[in-house]
DNA sequence: CAGCCCTCTTGAACACGTTCAAAAGCAGCG
DNA sequence: CGCTGCTTTTGAACGTGTTCAAGAGGGCTG
């Protein structure tokens, strides 16, 4: 039982660490001699706990999902429109990550390998996907939009996808504060939500269809 | 003279041996003492050449593209409908890169970063993604599409960013012979010609204008 | 207590990308 | 030919992420 209680107390004290150095002077510059250095272990015992320089950011990727998930949730009661929405949760994304942006860009690139099992893709990664597409859910669900009831299903996974495009352009955005990445969200949220609004109209209708089944077939994993 | 000659010689005596290697045992397993040793030089005389082991696939890069833009244009000559011209660019360049979709995921992986010259939207790769907005260019306007003007101008750096998605999409694809990118090309692309059609109707306008200009305002650095 | 086993810890050693001072080649000039 | 200056080539050395055989620590059983 404290042998149980120390071994967890080493392994985030070598995380704490990790973020800490990653945070003050980048992923590149912070090496793993420097991490156990600071952390008063050996190098060994952080390959104890961590299998890999990489694998010391999953434990900061699922914190900061989870940091998003509530602070979103607080921020969709009272909020009936399904833009407002949208936008509410992209947003405080946005805020969420903003202190990591320097060195989270050098994180995304790893996620980027689709080896990797930090890729959003990835089956490792299968659980944080889960919830943010059901966060999206919520979003879509408690909103008064009207929508084809086909493009209701497949929405919350087109919006996490979309999500992902966000953070995309957020790894390259280097305005001052990233603002660019605001800008793209307040603006890019209202014309989805016209978009999704005029998927009920006739002429757009087979349009919409098409791309709903695409997704769909292209989510077959063969 | 002569010199230069040999100089030239030994250059892609290495980057000849480099590309090799990363085909034969994937762009990780290959170091540089293998590239060295295999092209019968020094490391360090590799390094002479080639600043790092990422800018040796840049040459690579270029061979590519080049390819890609000479084989594609021979596609284009008699083929009026858009979607058909967009069509077979995009799966020409899905032919060209299958050989090396093994390694070219390493290599896309390194391209993702911001940083890196290797990035598709780095100024040293600028004058490549001209050539391919080019290419684009030609796709739009040897067409006999119709089209709001306004669009018609953004239009080929869309379809860049579209071209841009399905390499992403490629990179992530394990499926044989990655028939699911051909899929997705198949068809997205003729989706894609109708909501470009669709951009003339008039409900659609306002939608459609507000794309182009938010890519716009996107596009301005500062 | 003694012996055993499992968890945890260590630091030297390895393989790699990269750097650099030094040497080697080579052309032009006096 | 010898000297000078430039390009090209070398390989040892550095710093890095990672591995691994060896050991320390501490609880459990006889």
């Amino acid at each position: 039982m404290q042998r149980v209680a120390k071994s967890e107390e080493t392994r985030s004290l070598i995380v704490t660490t990790a973020m800490r150095l990653f945070t003050e002077n980048g992923y590149d510059r912070t090496t793993m001699r420097a991490i156990a250095a600071e952390a008063g272990v050996s190098v060994g015992n952080a390959y104890y706990y961590f299998s890999s320089k990489e694998q010391l950011i999953q434990g900061f990727y699922d914190e900061m999902a989870t940091q998003h998930l509530t602070a979103a949730r607080a921020l969709l009661t009272g909020r009936p429109g399904f833009a407002d929405r949208l936008k509410a949760v992209l947003l405080c994304w946005l805020d969420i990550a903003e202190p990591y942006h320097r060195f989270g860009t050098q994180f995304f690139v790893n996620a980027a390998d689709p080896e990797s099992p930090l890729s959003p893709f990835s089956d490792d990664s299968s659980a944080a996907r889960e919830a943010s597409i059901g966060l999206m859910r919520e979003v879509v669900d408690g909103s008064d939009v009207k929508l084809d009831p086909e493009l209701r299903d497949q929405l919350p996974e087109l919006l996490w996808l979309f999500q992902m495009g966000v953070v995309l352009f957020w790894v390259h955005d280097r305005s001052a504060g990233t603002k660019r990445s605001r800008l793209l969200v307040e603006r890019s949220v209202p014309l989805l939500a016209r978009l999704a609004a005029l998927s009920r109209l006739r002429v757009f209708r087979p349009v919409s269809r098409e791309i709903v089944d695409l997704i769909h077939d292209l989510a077959k994993r063969d």
